[in-house]
DNA sequence: ATGGTGGTCCTACCA
């Protein structure tokens, strides 16, 4: 048996259900996680996911902003909202997620703060707020990695760590989610914990992976300007469980897209 | 160096 997670940001759950249930028809995850739900608990399209035959939900939401969830085939135990920067957003939620067979694991899914334009955290008090983020981040790493259970990170970290993960490393150095800044905590959180990069694991460096492409490019297909946002991550006892990971580029064309896309392990 | 697009919710804010 094969154990399925995926993780993908999409820009409001409600607009985009119908890319939800085409991405589910397609792929059938165990467990998806999402961000920027961009609504409220109760607007969440709980019905719409049980249907589809995902009975276990969890929501960290607010109104018109960020929001992540977890939904699963398999029961949901110890749902944990961690609160960073004390701003109240809703940024994590974890759960415990009990597989039967294949016994359980961890999820914390995350929407790291994206930033803003200036990489200067003296003039841009947002990119003072990613930087606060990722460290708060560092310091629950080794602790969440080192849980009894495995664990698994996943989301939006709004971070594309390495050169082969942005489509011009020197132009975007400059740029915020490739700053020296940003990718040097990034590098620091994952070494905290032994976390394994998951997608990394499969497909290695040097070849480009991307998993965002920007709304303001007006051929994002053919410029290919793409960035990896999105990360999956396991702790040291899970890092021999993976055995696949997908991308799935098709859903960046697809109509009304999000600007990013879904990312699926195999876990054995 | 600039502006390019899209979601939320109704006026800018965030990405």
């Amino acid at each position: 048996m094969v154990l399925k997670v995926s993780t993908w940001n999409i820009n409001s759950v409600r607009m985009r259900m119908p890319l939800v249930e085409r991405f589910l028809s397609l792929e059938n995850p165990d467990v998806l996680c999402l961000q920027e739900i961009k609504c409220r608990e109760a607007e969440f399209p709980s019905s719409s996911f049980k249907k589809l035959g995902y009975q276990h939900i969890a929501v960290n939401a607010q109104k018109g902003y960020h929001g992540v969830a977890i939904v699963s085939r398999f029961p949901l135990d110890a749902i944990e909202r961690q609160e960073f920067c004390n701003k109240g957003d809703a940024r994590h939620i974890s759960a415990q997620i009990d597989t039967g067979d294949h016994g359980s694991f961890i999820v914390h899914n995350l929407y790291v703060p994206a930033g803003g334009d200036i990489p200067d955290p003296g003039l841009n008090e947002k990119f003072l707020h990613k930087l606060n983020f990722l460290d708060e981040l560092k310091l629950l790493s080794p602790s969440w990695s080192s849980a009894t259970v495995p664990s698994i990170i996943t989301g939006d970290l709004n971070v594309a760590p390495s050169e082969f993960d942005v489509w011009n490393h020197k132009s975007l150095l400059k740029v915020v989610s490739h700053t020296t800044e940003e990718t040097r905590r990034l590098n620091e959180i994952m070494a905290r914990g032994n976390w394994l990069d998951a997608m990394r694991a499969i497909t290695p460096e040097p070849e480009k992976l991307y998993t965002w492409w920007s709304y303001r490019s007006p051929d994002w297909s053919a410029a290919n300007k793409g960035r990896r946002l999105d990360h999956i991550w396991l702790c040291p006892k899970y890092a021999p469980n993976i055995s696949a990971m997908r991308i799935l580029k098709d859903a960046r064309s697809w109509e009304k897209p999000s600007d990013h896309v879904p990312v699926t392990i195999d876990l054995t």
